[in-house]
DNA sequence: GACCCGTGGCG
DNA sequence: TCGCCAAGGGT
C-alpha cells in the first residue's frame, strides 16, 4: 500500500484539527443527558453498549427505562437475564444484552461494583471492544483515548481524501493510528472525542454533508478535491440467505399463549417465540409437516387460514407463515414442546424478551404485544 | 480475516 | 417493494 494512500498528519496540524472539532462540539453540544455532566460511568457504559450499531433516536426512547431499572452494575447483576432482554426487545443484536448483563456481573466480581476507570480494564469486560472501552474511558473518566467508530472513520477518510470504504483493507488500522495522533494532540480529549463522533453524526453525514457548517472544512481534502460525495466508498454488504419459518400460535381455553425460548446462540438468541419450524429455504414448511415436527399434530386444532410476512435481518431474508391454533389440551400442547415452553397470559407478553419478528407473529395471530 | 448477529427509516 | 443506511464485538 503506497504511503500516500494512507497519509499521516503533522503534530501542529493534528492539534489544529482536534481543537477545532473540540471547540465546535462545546458550542453545538446536543442534549444527550447520559453523556452530560455529571457523568455516571455505569450509565455511560450502558449507553455505549446500547448505541453499538444502533441510532441515537432508537436508544433515547428506551434509555430512561434502563437507567431506572439498572441504576448500578450491582442492580443489573442481581437480576435475571430475562429482565434485560425484556427491555431490549426490538433493539436488535440481542447478544449485546447478554454481554451487558455479563459485564455487570464482572464489574461486581472483579471491581467491587465500581466501573474501572481505564481503557485496559474496561476492554477486558464482556461486550466492550476497543471502541467502547475507549469511549467510556474518554467520556466518563476523561482519559486521553483514541476513538474510532463508523462516524470517525468517515470523517477521517474525508479529511484526508482517502478514497476507500470504511471496512476496506487497511482502513481501520490506519484510522486508529490517526485517531491516536489526534487524541494525543487534543487540548481537551473528552470534547474532541465526543466532538468528532458528533461531527460525523450531524455534519459530516454519509449523504449530503453540511460542509459549510464543518469546523475543519478548510482542511478537508475530500472537499477541496470535490470528492465528498464519493468518500467513503460503499461498504461491502453480505448476501442474505433465505430462511423460512412456520409459526404456530397456540391459544388455550383461558386465552393463554404457548411460547418457548429460543436457543441461547444464533439468531434471536434467548428470546421467546411461538412454536416454530425453520429451514434454509424460500418457502415455509407445510402446516402438516410443521405440526409433525413440532410434535403437536394431535395436541392442537388449527383454525382459519394463515398469514405470511417477510422480514429481513443483516444476513437473512426471512419468510414467516403464521397459523393460529387452539389447544385440544393445554397440558398436552405444552408437553409436546418440552421444558422450554410456557403458557403465558396476554399481559405477560409485554414482560418478556421478544424480537420484532416474533412480535409480528403474535400480531398476525390477533394477539397484541407491547409497542 | 471472515463471518455472524437486528432493526426501522428512507428514497 | 427493495436496497441502502446507521454510534461494534465475539468467535
Amino acid at each position: 500500500m503506497p504511503a500516500a494512500e494512507f497519509p499521516r498528519g503533522s503534530a501542529s496540524g493534528d492539534r489544529a484539527i482536534a481543537d477545532a472539532i473540540g471547540r465546535w462540539f462545546a458550542q453545538n453540544m446536543r442534549v444527550l443527558p447520559w453523556r452530560l455532566e455529571p457523568r455516571d460511568p455505569w450509565l455511560s457504559l450502558m449507553s455505549e453498549i446500547l448505541l453499538q450499531q444502533t441510532q441515537v433516536a432508537r436508544v433515547a426512547e428506551r434509555f430512561g427505562a434502563f437507567a431506572e431499572q439498572f441504576p448500578t452494575p450491582a442492580a443489573m447483576a442481581a437480576r435475571p437475564i430475562d429482565d434485560v432482554l425484556k427491555l431490549w426487545s426490538g433493539l436488535g443484536y440481542y447478544r449485546r444484552a447478554r454481554l451487558l448483563h455479563a459485564c455487570a456481573q464482572a464489574i461486581v466480581e472483579r471491581h467491587g461494583g465500581r466501573v474501572p476507570d481505564n481503557a485496559e480494564e474496561l476492554r477486558a469486560l464482556p461486550g466492550l471492544g476497543r471502541y467502547t472501552a475507549g469511549a467510556v474511558a474518554a467520556i466518563a473518566f476523561k482519559r486521553r483515548e483514541a476513538l474510532v467508530d463508523g462516524n470517525v472513520s468517515r470523517v477521517l477518510l474525508r479529511v484526508h481524501g482517502v478514497d476507500r470504504a470504511v471496512d476496506g483493507p487497511g482502513v481501520q488500522p490506519w484510522a486508529w493510528e490517526r485517531a491516536e495522533d489526534l487524541a494525543s494532540a487534543a487540548t481537551d480529549v473528552a470534547r474532541y472525542s465526543e466532538g468528532i463522533m458528533e461531527l460525523g453524526a450531524t455534519v459530516c453525514t454519509p449523504k449530503a454533508p453540511r460542509c459549510d457548517a464543518c469546523p475543519v472544512h478548510s482542511r478537508c481534502r475530500a472537499r477541496t478535491n470535490g470528492l465528498v460525495d464519493r468518500i467513503p466508498r460503499p461498504k461491502s454488504r453480505p448476501e442474505r440467505t433465505p430462511l423460512a419459518i412456520t409459526a404456530v400460535v397456540v391459544v388455550d381455553a383461558k386465552e393463554r399463549v404457548l411460547l418457548e425460548r429460543r436457543p441461547d446462540k444464533g439468531l434471536w438468541s434467548g428470546l421467546w417465540q411461538p412454536p416454530c419450524v425453520e429451514r434454509d429455504a424460500a418457502a415455509p414448511l407445510s402446516l402438516a409437516k410443521s405440526l409433525e415436527r413440532l410434535g403437536m399434530d394431535s395436541a392442537v386444532r388449527v383454525g382459519g387460514g394463515s398469514t405470511v410476512f417477510d422480514f429481513a435481518t443483516t444476513h437473512r431474508a426471512v419468510r414467516v407463515r403464521v397459523w393460529r391454533a387452539r389447544a385440544e389440551s393445554a397440558a398436552r400442547a405444552r408437553g409436546a414442546r418440552g421444558r422450554g415452553a410456557k403458557w403465558m397470559e396476554p399481559g405477560e407478553i409485554g414482560e418478556i424478551g421478544l424480537g420484532s419478528a416474533q412480535r409480528r407473529m403474535l400480531l398476525a395471530a390477533g394477539l397484541a404485544g407491547r409497542g
